[in-house]
RNA sequence: CGGGCUGUGGCGCAGCUUGGUAGCGCAUUCGCUUUGGGAGCGAAGGGUCGCAGGUUCAAAUCCUGUCAGCCCGACCA
C-alpha cells in the first residue's frame, strides 16, 4: 500500500501541545497520531489508527496460537450481572453508570468477568467442554479520578481481556502459565522493555497475580528490583527475609528505664545515647508498636490489632492493606485511646498488649533471641534488653514495614532497587469467586456439577501504543519498532525537478509491488519540512530520493542509528525487502 | 477529594497590574522568488478572550460562581 502524504490526514505540529506532559503523550500528538477530544478521550487519527491496529493484530496472533477464541461483547451493559457480583456498589465513582429512557440501571463495562462467566454458563455445561480461552480486544469506561498523560491513562481505552474456564486448579495452573508465555511473546514481538512482578490480586480476589511492568521513568507504578538478580516485585508483594533465630542464654536481663519526654524514636535514641548506658543505640535497636484496628469483610465491630516494626522503619499503608486484605484497616482514634487506657500513647510496649488479649503481630526482622528497646507501658518509661522469645513471645509476624533502597533482595542475591514501570498486562488465577456467584458448574463424568475456576488475564492495547513511544523515541521524534510501524518504509522526495519526482514515483510503485507498505512525501514542501516530518512521524526505514538519484542513489537511513548509507536506485528494491523481512 | 498553576483564532503565546479599536509566532490561502535540514518578500482569511452572572457609560482586563486542563498528594483492574 502506498500512503501520499499529500492526501493524508495529517497536520504535524511544530511545538509541544501545552497539556502534555510526558513525551510520549507530546509525541503522538506533534506527529499526529492522536487529538484529544475531552477528559480522558482521544480520538486516533489515521497513523495512530494503524499503529494501533497492529498492535491488536500481534494480540490476536498470540491468543489464537494458545486456542483463545475471539468474541466480543457491547461495552454498555445491564445492572443485574454487576449487582450479582457487588461490583456495581464495589466499583464506586469508577464506573461510568448511566439510565435508559425508561429509568433502568446500565454501565459502561470497566471489565467483563461477569459477562463472560455468565456466557460460558449459557452455552457450556458438560465437562467435555472446558477447558475454554475467550477474549476480546473491546473499549472499556472506566471514570478515573485523574486521567493523564495523553492516551496511557484514559477513562474510554482499549484493553484485550481474556478468561479461562477450568474444571481443576491445575487446568487453571496451566491456562494461566500459557497466557504467561502469550504475554511474554506478544511484549517481546513488540520490543519491549519489561518486568513481570508479582501482584496481589485486591479487589479482584483470587490468588496467584502477576504484573507486567515496562520501564519507563515517567511511569505511575513503583515497584523494586535486585541489583545482582532478577527479581522484581510490587512493593506490596515484597517478602522480607527472616534472619536466623539468636540465642536467648546470653542476653542480659531486661531493665525498665526512666525516659523522660521520649514519645518519639527519634527523641528516645537521643535519650539512650546521653544516657551513659556503655553502647551505642540506632533506630534499628527500638521497636516501636502501632496499633491499627481491623474488621473482617461483613463485621461490624472492629478489633484491635499491635504491629512491631523496627523504630527506623514506617509501616507501609499499601503493604498494611494488601496483607490484611480483605479486611478493611484503619488507624485509631483518640476515642480508642480513651476506651482502652493501658494504651500509653508513644510508650505501648509488648506486656500491656498481650496481657490485654491484643493480636500482636510483628515484623519478620523480629526473630527468637533479639533483644529490643520498646516502650514499657507507662508515660517517659522504656525498657531494654527486652527479648523475643523470652520477655515476649508474638502471636506471628506481618510483613508490613516499608521497603528500602538497599534492602536485601528476598531471593537472597543483591540489594533492592527502586523503579518505576506502567502496567501493560494483569494475568490472575480469579478462582471460583465468579462462578460461585452465577452457580457456573460443567456437569462431570460421574453426573455430579463441577464448580468452574476462572483465570482473567488483561493488555491495554491503546496503552501500549504510549508506551512503546515511552521506551522508542529521541529528540527528533517517534522511532517505531518495525511490527507496529505505520509503513514498512517512509519515501522522502527531496527535489522538485520532474526526474526526482518520477523516480520517488517509481520506487514507491515497486516496493507496493514488493509488498512492503509505503509512506510517500510527494508533498511540494521543502526539503528540510520532509525529513523534520520524517524523524517526528518515525517510521524505521527513511528512503531519501533526491540529488543522488543523478548518479543513480538513493539514500537509506535508519531511523533509530541515523545511520544513513547510498544504495543503487536498482539495488533498492531488494535492500530495502531485506531490511524490513529483517 | 485537598493544595498550586493555567484557560485569548487550528497550535504555541503576549495583552489583564492601571477597564476604552484584540495582538505576535507557527499553521492555512493567493502571488512572485526559492528547493538536501522546519525558506524569503508581499497580500489575505480566521478569535463575541472557557461558560454564566454581576459592577460600569464601557469588561479579555475588576468581582462572584461554575466548567475544563496541567502538576503534587489521596484514590485507582
Amino acid at each position: 500500500m502506498i500512503t501520499r502524504m499529500s492526501s493524508l490526514f495529517l497536520r504535524t505540529l511544530r511545538e509541544d501541545p501545552a497539556d502534555a506532559e510526558v513525551p510520549s503523550h507530546k509525541l503522538l500528538v506533534r506527529a499526529g497520531y492522536v487529538r484529544r477530544v475531552g477528559p480522558g478521550g482521544y480520538s486516533w487519527l489515521p497513523l495512530g489508527l494503524r499503529v494501533l491496529r497492529r498492535i491488536e493484530q500481534v494480540v490476536r496472533e498470540e491468543m489464537d496460537a494458545i486456542g483463545g477464541q475471539e468474541i466480543q461483547f457491547p461495552a454498555l451493559l445491564p445492572r443485574e450481572p454487576y449487582e450479582a457480583t457487588g461490583r456495581w456498589t464495589e466499583y464506586g465513582d469508577s464506573l461510568f453508570r448511566i439510565k435508559d429512557r425508561k429509568g433502568g440501571d446500565y454501565l459502561l463495562g470497566p471489565t467483563h468477568e461477569e459477562l463472560f462467566a455468565l456466557t460460558v454458563k449459557g452455552e457450556y455445561s458438560s465437562y467435555k467442554d472446558f477447558p475454554v480461552v475467550l477474549y476480546q480486544v473491546q473499549t472499556k469506561y472506566r471514570d478515573e479520578a485523574r486521567p493523564r498523560a495523553g492516551i496511557l491513562r484514559g477513562r474510554e481505552f482499549l484493553m484485550k481481556d481474556s478468561y479461562s474456564f477450568d474444571l481443576s486448579d491445575e487446568g487453571l495452573a496451566a491456562s494461566y502459565q500459557l497466557h504467561r508465555e502469550a504475554y511474554q511473546r506478544i511484549f517481546d514481538r513488540l520490543g519491549l522493555s519489561y518486568v513481570i512482578v508479582s501482584a496481589m490480586s485486591g479487589a479482584m480476589g483470587g490468588s496467584a497475580s502477576e504484573e507486567f511492568l515496562a520501564d519507563a521513568p515517567t511511569g505511575e507504578d513503583t515497584f523494586v528490583r535486585s541489583t545482582e538478580s532478577d527479581y522484581a516485585a510490587n512493593v506490596e508483594a515484597v517478602v522480607t527475609p527472616a534472619p536466623p533465630a539468636l540465642s536467648i542464654a546470653d542476653k542480659p536481663e531486661s531493665q525498665v528505664h526512666h525516659t523522660p519526654d521520649t514519645p518519639t524514636i527519634e527523641t528516645l535514641v537521643t535519650f539512650l545515647n546521653g544516657a551513659g548506658l556503655g553502647r551505642e543505640f540506632t533506630a534499628a535497636d527500638t521497636l516501636k508498636n502501632v496499633l491499627v484496628k481491623v474488621r473482617a469483610p461483613g463485621a461490624k465491630s472492629w478489633e484491635l490489632l499491635a504491629i512491631a516494626v523496627p523504630g527506623d522503619r514506617e509501616v507501609d499503608p499499601k503493604r498494611l492493606e494488601a496483607a490484611l486484605y480483605p479486611s478493611d484497616v484503619a488507624l485509631l482514634e483518640e476515642a480508642d485511646f480513651t476506651a482502652n487506657p493501658f494504651l500509653v500513647k508513644g510508650y505501648i510496649g509488648p506486656k500491656a498488649l498481650q496481657d490485654n488479649g491484643i493480636r500482636y503481630l510483628v515484623d519478620p526482622r523480629v526473630v527468637t533471641g533479639t533483644a529490643w528497646v520498646t516502650g514499657a507501658d507507662k508515660v517517659d518509661h522504656h525498657v531494654v534488653d527486652l527479648v523475643c522469645g523470652r520477655d515476649f513471645t508474638p502471636d506471628g509476624t506481618i510483613d508490613v514495614a516499608d521497603v528500602r533502597e538497599g534492602d536485601p533482595s528476598p531471593d537472597g542475591r543483591g540489594t533492592l532497587v527502586a523503579a518505576r514501570g506502567i502496567e501493560i498486562g494483569h494475568i490472575f488465577q480469579l478462582g471460583r469467586k465468579f462462578a460461585n456467584v452465577f452457580g457456573l458448574d460443567a456437569l462431570g463424568a460421574d453426573s455430579k456439577p463441577i464448580r468452574i475456576t476462572m483465570g482473567s488475564y488483561g493488555i491495554g492495547v491503546s496503552r501500549l501504543v504510549a508506551v512503546i513511544a515511552e521506551q522508542s523515541h529521541d529528540e527528533q521524534g517517534l522511532v517505531w519498532p518495525r511490527a507496529v510501524s505505520p509503513a514498512d518504509v517512509h519515501v522522502v522526495i527531496a527535489g522538485k525537478d520532474d526526474a526526482v519526482r518520477e523516480g520517488g514515483e517509481r520506487l514507491a510503485a515497486q516496493l507496493d509491488e514488493a509488498g512492503l507498505s509505503v509512506l510517500l512525501d510527494d508533498r511540494t514542501s521543502t526539503p528540510g519540512v520532509k525529513f523534520a516530518d520524517a524523524e517526528l512521524i518515525g517510521v524505521p526505514t527513511i528512503v531519501v530520493v533526491g540529488r543522488g538519484l543523478a548518479k543513480g542513489v538513493v539514500e537509506v537511513k535508519d531511523r533509530a542509528s541515523g545511520e544513513r548509507v547510498e544504495v543503487p536506485v536498482d539495488d533498492a528494491v531488494a535492500h530495502l525487502t531485506d531490511l524490513v523481512r529483517g
